[in-house]
DNA sequence: ATTTCATTATATCGGTTCGATATAGCGTTG
DNA sequence: CAACGCTATATCGAACCGATATAATGAAAT
């Protein structure tokens, strides 16, 4: 799932870890205060399926500090030097890592935007929505449709809360439900707007019509 | 977190994973439909540190199938039993795993309950209050404070909507920032009434007063 | 009667995410 | 110039999920 939202996030430029995380946390806020600990794994999945390229930070114009052995004339300065090295194979001098999307990866974007999984988790379907201007109105109303669906089966089977509750159980369980029913309201706001911008003509007509 | 709520469970009654995870289900309700990928292995958690034991299912009776070796006659309905018994050394004939609670466990469940984590998380803060009877009235009034804190923190914190987000970012960061001010009056309620039952006549006086 | 099906029941596996932790460069401020 | 805070990457263990495997049981269908 962050895996689209990176993807996402790539598809308007190029940035690297740090800044991704900033990005999501900034713009979605609430919604995407997401941990480095996936971020990095995430991004390392990413550039083991071809989906993104990690270039080198090319802004490194002050301090050249690539010379092989600086006399520093401290050893412990030599030593942290090569010990900085060794971690560090591949990354520049300030250790940025500037992640490209590949065509690859706007197919692999699409298909993870599009598919039919991911809706069951809040977090998951925000991410989703967040993006969603990049998916075709038809499959944007669909995948509403189905976390509504969703949304109401579980309220359903939640149904006549139980009697043997004591006040606090009571309480958290009600509110969950009144969130989830929120949710609902939520998104038929949205499948109504999505309707009269996808047919603004016959919405009185095929109103309530053939969902599948 | 899981530990918490399959102790709480088991402080009513015995319980095995099954019904364990059903009495989430049916009496949680939404707020807490578990996998067996987290309940089983939560069991082994809490069996290994002894915070439960697991008992045969004792409930066993008609037809008494324990006979070392019934003469059905059929070759098969041996192996049948064999085989099931290879699988099985340690479960009874029906392979239920009754748990039950120790002393320690006691001990645990309160620990987890008044530990001062597991708040960020929803689902948790909503476990524990799910449990809160079990909590001192200052401890129950000290977790809904704590919990408010986060929650007003994290709508500042998310603060002033980005301008240049699109509609659908927008409207989902929106709606994220809308469920967590009723969570907040939800939290604001259930305060005002727990402080109402802890001091119901000082209830005027050391109203809006020195939190912490 | 027996096959078939749904339910009860336990268990494991791979994958994702989190929170904590380690490391280090860099800029500002006292 | 030392201390501090921000930028930046990375890894670890633990928790949870969803999928899957296995098997016993009872009821309904054939």
């Amino acid at each position: 799932m962050l895996d689209m939202a990176i993807l996402g996030l790539l598809e308007e430029k190029d940035l690297h870890g740090y800044e991704i995380r900033r990005q999501l946390r900034d713009n979605l806020g609430i919604l995407a205060n997401v941990s480095f600990g996936s971020i990095y794994p995430a991004l390392s999945r990413l550039e083991k399926t071809g989906a993104v390229v990690a270039t080198e930070d090319q802004a490194t114009p002050a301090t050249d500090a690539s010379a092989p052995a600086p006399p520093t004339g401290s050893l412990s300065g030599e030593l942290a030097v090569l010990r900085a090295r060794r971690h560090t194979p591949t990354r520049s001098r300030r250790g940025k890592k500037v992640y490209r999307i590949t065509e690859k990866g706007r197919l692999v974007f699409t298909e993870l935007l599009a598919e039919s999984g991911s809706v069951d988790d809040a977090r998951s379907f925000g991410l989703k929505v967040a993006f969603a201007r990049h998916l075709a109105p038809q499959a944007r109303l669909t995948l509403l449709e189905r976390r509504r669906a969703i949304l109401v089966q579980r309220l359903a089977e939640a149904g006549a809360h139980n009697p043997d509750l004591d006040v606090y159980a009571r309480s958290v369980v009600q509110h969950t439900a009144d969130s989830v029913t929120q949710d609902i309201t939520w998104l038929d706001r949205l499948i109504a707007t999505e309707r009269a911008t996808f047919h603004p003509a016959a919405a009185e007509l095929t109103y309530e019509g053939d969902i599948r």
